[in-house]
DNA sequence: TTTCTACTTGCAAATGATTCGCATTCGCGT
DNA sequence: ACGCGAATGCGAATCATTTGCAAGTAGAAA
């Protein structure tokens, strides 16, 4: 009884560490670095090499399976998976907390750009600010 | 008649790297990465280290005169003047041109977050696209 | 099921951006 | 001009990410 489990994406080819990746890929709940994933693999048994991790992820973003999210700030890039729908984070500036944007700015938004004809394909929208325990705690401070 | 250059800010020590990188910035059109600017820096006569751009630059943030803009999919930070308005880009996801956007989405938007409490301070905005010569490129090839 | 081959991975070493350490030099107030 | 603290030159260190290559493995073909 493991049919609970999603169905293997096609057109990839199946190994353990693949397995392995897109299994935390799907059960984050927020975007993570490669670093990340590799040391949830040593924690466990599943063992798989940084680089691989790595070659795996950019593989998964050529598919379309991951997308590519790095956080101003953050010194490394972030993955999550691709769930063909917008998703817009806030970024918390004291703890790093990333929270998710339960609508998208975009939505009503007609862009003028310096350049005209310029055809956009998507858009990147970060919020920052404090989450709501640093602000509880930043306040206590002051 | 120098009359026409900027005032220096006031509480930065004016030495001639500052100068260099402030000036590089005030004239520049788009976002510099340190390197960038470290290579205008070699081309012309003044000379500046590298980690020396990077010291002035971090500095220059800190001092809230210059604000670093990461672009995604851009191994390198960016930098640019604080202008003291706000600015968006679209980049090239082909030949990674950066085009200003003349307008902001969030000027009429009321976000929505997860965690209920974030604060706010601030904002990122990118869109990704082809610009009008890359555009007419690859409309051509195929 | 066994074989064959192309694709994957383990591993180590390379790379590229950024930072750090420290001796020297340079602004700038006195 | 003098002196001190801050800024720079320079090289070496660091950190994330990439690459090269030999060995291992998935899965199509036989």
């Amino acid at each position: 009884m493991k049919e609970n489990e999603s169905a293997w994406p096609m057109g990839i080819k199946k190994t353990k560490q693949r397995k392995f990746v897109l299994d935390v890929l799907e059960h984050a709940e927020s975007p993570l670095s490669a670093s990340d994933i590799f040391d949830k693999a040593r924690s466990e048994d599943s063992s798989c090499w940084l680089s691989t991790v790595y070659r795996i992820l950019d593989y998964f973003v050529s598919e379309g399976l991951a997308v590519k999210t790095a956080v101003m700030d953050s010194s490394m890039a972030l993955y999550e998976l691709n769930r063909n729908q917008h998703r817009h984070y806030a970024v918390c500036v004291n703890c790093h907390k990333v929270v998710e944007l339960m609508n998208c700015p975009m939505e009503k938004f007609e862009p003028e750009i310096a350049e005209n004809d310029f055809r956009i394909v998507g858009h990147r929208v970060e919020m920052y600010g404090y989450c709501k325990d640093c602000d509880r705690k930043m306040s206590g401070i002051h």
